[in-house]
DNA sequence: AAAAAACTGGAATAAATATTCCATTCGATG
DNA sequence: CATCGAATGGAATATTTATTCCAGTTTTTT
């Protein structure tokens, strides 16, 4: 009768807990320890199922949670948690919990050192590896990179990023080696607009010539990752002596970049066999420009029109 | 018996429910904070400095880690850390840490879903978007179409585009407008190999004369999406008349490219607003390098010499 | 180059948190 | 309804974790 009840609860408090979409993962220990702690419910002392119910309710939170709050949560004292995590084979309540907090600590990859990347390299071992498997991991991790860019938007830094642009008189774009790429594909888009849009290549070396004239109603934007090239930096200092605002889009609040930031966008990509994704940052822009046409009140035709706008 | 309910029960809902990372946009206390940090990292000792790196990463996981832990991440001793915090004006590390936990707790309650949050878009219609909005709105059209590039993937067809590209003489890069900066990307990257790599830049309208020299143990890699653009197309044909390898990625075997294809890999991107993204291009053509560099057995030192390969 | 200021890290101390102990209560069973 | 075993919660203890102190060092200033 009780159980009965029991269950119901169960059911109830699952369905109201499920969070945003999630991408698949491996049967986990908590996943495990939720059954274990189902399969000897009933034997559980009423106190013990108290707990045992907050912890299902609360498994996301029980890695923040002392034994306390749990306690009080569950309406009960504090060694009576001891005592549950002790008949599931825990030490502890401490060591109990280390299974909510392992199954979160979050996957941060980018920004190793140089070392630091050899070695991680080596441990994969990859060349017994076959390249779809390699491919398909490389996938994977641009897709927590893209998981991450969601999950970490920040809206009134783009927000701001997009009122910049549209101010623009002229928008510079610079970037260089691995984010080039990037940085032309920027300049081809904002051709879509009205604006004027300079795409500072570097082409014949003349970095100083082609930012010679950017002015204070100017924007440029500048992409650059650790190690940052010094071409970039070079343009950032420029631009911010003439008075012009700068769009950064970097890894951090804190690199050289930054420093000459009016908007900072932060982009963290994911990485596999110590190589960096390129995905989010070209999202994200792509994302700015989208927002930036409708600011500007394109229409789409216009934007993009037939024939001439993709590829 | 009523066991065998309950562990249903959960067995059952434990399928469903996700808790993942929950997607909010962040205007809180902790991307205050970093904000805090960020203007005043430049004041900042040298090994509070490291610390606020260290915190900016690991942002996610503050909440979960000791002081040591931090410390260590950071490569401080543990009382570097207080100060940082204290330097905030928290009384230790215990209170700044306090900050990152309720960042966390608030999300559950909410539970508001990013999938939700987007239906609610879609169905305001996008001229009262807010720009923030149209980026995620974008960046889970690239998530969708890095799923599907997952999905989807042809192993057999990337294996042979890997060794087309093994086995190639000099590598040619060609694509026109929103897919140039594609081939720039690819151009670069493989400038980290031994290979000769020439990108058709078309730089002084001169695609003809850049094709010119194209044989028969080379490969052109050219990536075209309709409408297919006329120079990709011609470079393709010159590449089949001169005997050379075509590796074409394209949107379907059925589109012009195809025609003149050795090897076709076939990506289909997301798009919002009729607007397509460039995520899985990308996505795939990195994935296309990081297997050629292993299988050409380079070491990390030649793909990656410090202080140049990023950016 | 000397003096002052700021920074650092080991060790002591303080605080918090978790665990155990034990006297008491509860509830099942004969 | 008396007895026993299990369960409970207050309080003592142990442990872990955070903070402060201070002496030595480095960095900056003059």
């Amino acid at each position: 009768m009780h159980n009965m009840r029991l269950s119901v609860t169960f059911a109830v408090t699952n369905a109201t807990v499920t969070n945003g979409p999630e991408r698949m993962t491996k049967s986990s220990g908590v996943e495990q320890l939720m059954q274990r702690i189902a399969e000897q419910f009933d034997a559980l002392p009423r106190q013990q199922q108290n707990v045992a119910r907050y912890v299902e309710e609360q498994r996301a939170n029980i890695m923040l949670q002392r034994v306390n709050e749990v306690a009080e949560g569950a309406g009960v004292h504090a060694s009576a948690v001891v005592r549950f995590a002790q008949r599931f084979d825990f030490s502890g309540y401490s060591e109990m919990q280390a299974v909510f907090r392992s199954e979160h600590t979050a996957q941060v990859a980018p920004a190793r050192s140089y070392q630091q990347r050899i070695r991680r390299v080596i441990e994969d071992g990859p060349e017994q590896m076959e390249p779809a498997q390699m491919a398909l991991r490389f996938i994977d991790a641009s897709r927590a990179g893209l998981d991450d860019l969601a999950g970490e938007f920040d809206a009134k830094s783009f927000e701001d990023a997009v009122d910049l642009l549209v101010k623009a008189d002229t928008i510079y774009v610079v970037a260089v080696r691995r984010a080039f790429s990037i940085a032309s594909y920027i300049a081809y888009a904002l051709q879509h607009t009205h604006k004027r849009v300079l795409l500072v290549n570097g082409l014949g070396g003349m970095y100083r010539e082609q930012m010679r004239s950017i002015g204070k109603n100017d924007v440029l934007i500048a992409i650059s990752f650790p190690p940052y090239g010094k071409e970039t930096l070079y343009c950032a200092r420029i631009a911010s002596q003439h008075k012009a605002k700068v769009l950064a889009i970097t890894e951090s609040g804190m690199g050289p970049l930054a420093r000459h930031a009016s908007v900072l966008l932060k982009v963290r990509e994911g990485s596999a066999f110590a190589f960096r994704a390129l995905t989010s940052t070209i999202c994200l822009c792509q994302a700015l420009f989208v927002a930036l046409a409708y600011k500007l009140e394109l229409t789409v035709e216009e934007t993009t029109p037939p024939g001439e706008y993709d590829d």
